[in-house]
DNA sequence: CGGGGAATTGATTGAAATCAAGATAGGTGG
DNA sequence: CCACCTATCTTGATTTCAATCAATTCCCCG
């Protein structure tokens, strides 16, 4: 969240924070919880989900370097979330972070960004289990993930797959079944390679597109600043 | 959007704004058209939806007074919006609110609220739709526009269902005759009661939320500013 | 190299979709 | 104001895709 920062501003907001590395399987969110503190990932990869009471799991999202965790309603925090790979962030007290928004609203603007664009994420994700088959998730899955990496300024290929079948499943509304399933089957068709259980390669963009709706990735970038 | 806002501010808003009012099935915004304009709803109701290319439906949400519309991507708009019932807005031209936003950041932090609340009410529907039942995903629907109502100052009961089934089924990732069923099903049981095909009336909340999962409406109500 | 969680693969079940008629209701015109 | 007409909704029969149940097999990591 700190470009279009200066260096004053920067500074500002640097001395309110705290640096924390964490180890993979470690939960630092959960939900309910009373969220005092806010944090920005600045590296590995985080599985943001909700609970049932029965134990059912929706993993809504799955953030990078650069996402923003900590959402809260009625003082506490509105999802878990779980390390899936050791992580690094920086930690704000919420009170403090709120201080500094009101004299600095270029944060606000930045967080509004990032909100926007979770926001169309989430939409595109609603798309996806509401009306998208096991198959059409899949492919859309790993498009999206390529998308991202190229946006941040990695290849398309591989496609890293830190998280388990579990949380792929937990994520598309389906099961570690389902999900390996129509992984091979893709795998099959010659449209995917799978390089050990965390990466994958997308052979045929095109293909795999077709299959997904074509609404590629993440869809091009950014939104378009104001709502 | 307009609370929170001085009489001055309020008059300037005013000015790069017009009011207009649409009938019932009008299609004021259609994804991927250029979007050059906002949309403030000031009353009725309107179904926010994206399109699969096979002609595939999912509503991505019901908006009512005080909800924002208009969100882009690359230019064009992230999704299509039809009135459910007449309906009334304000209507800005992107570029002008740009620039009115930029000298009054009250108008960025009454955004990012909503845009907040609009994510974790994202948030929530992938729970519904991607890991509970027909049944539970109808409860948590009509005790969220129960819950809706009631943070608008109306009553809990009976709950206002302007929306078609096919419309309901599309939201909530069913088809009409699966919507239908598990209303006459709930109707059965006593939890509810159906009064023509746009009303319906909550008899037993405590029931109707146990099946819901107990997230009951919305949530509690907004979120608490900044992430 | 061996152990154990994770993943794959197979067989069967099941919840919701699809296919197919009818029943309501709400709006229109007579 | 009432009757008709057409959308919409309900109800029923059947199918289907993914879930569930159940073994193996495969990777990692120590």
């Amino acid at each position: 969240m700190c470009h279009a920062l200066s260096a004053e501003e920067l500074a500002r907001l640097a001395a309110i924070m705290a640096r924390q590395r964490i180890e993979a399987g470690t939960t630092f969110i959960e939900e309910g919880a009373p969220a005092d503190e806010l944090f920005n990932l600045t590296g590995g990869t985080v599985k943001v989900f909700k609970l049932l009471a029965d134990g059912r799991c929706q993993v809504t999202g799955f953030m990078m370097a650069g996402d923003f965790l900590g959402l809260s309603r009625g003082g506490t925090y509105a999802y878990s979330a779980t390390a899936i790979t050791p992580v690094t962030f920086c930690r704000f007290q919420r009170t403090q972070l709120r201080g500094l928004v009101d004299e600095l609203p270029k944060i606000e603007r930045q967080m509004l960004g990032l909100a926007m664009n979770e926001l169309m994420a989430a939409q595109d994700q609603m798309v996806l289990l509401g009306r998208k088959t096991a198959r059409e998730r899949i492919a859309s899955f790993l498009l999206a993930l390529s998308a991202r990496a190229v946006r941040r300024g990695q290849p398309a290929n591989p496609v890293g797959l830190p998280m388990t079948r579990g949380d792929i499943a937990d994520y598309l509304g389906l099961t570690t079944e389902t999900v390996s399933r129509s992984l091979t089957q893709l795998k099959g068709e010659g449209l995917i390679s799978l390089k050990g259980n965390h990466a994958a390669t997308i052979l045929d963009t095109g293909a795999l597109a077709a299959i997904a709706g074509i609404e590629d990735g993440d869809g091009p970038s950014g939104f378009d600043h104001i709502t």
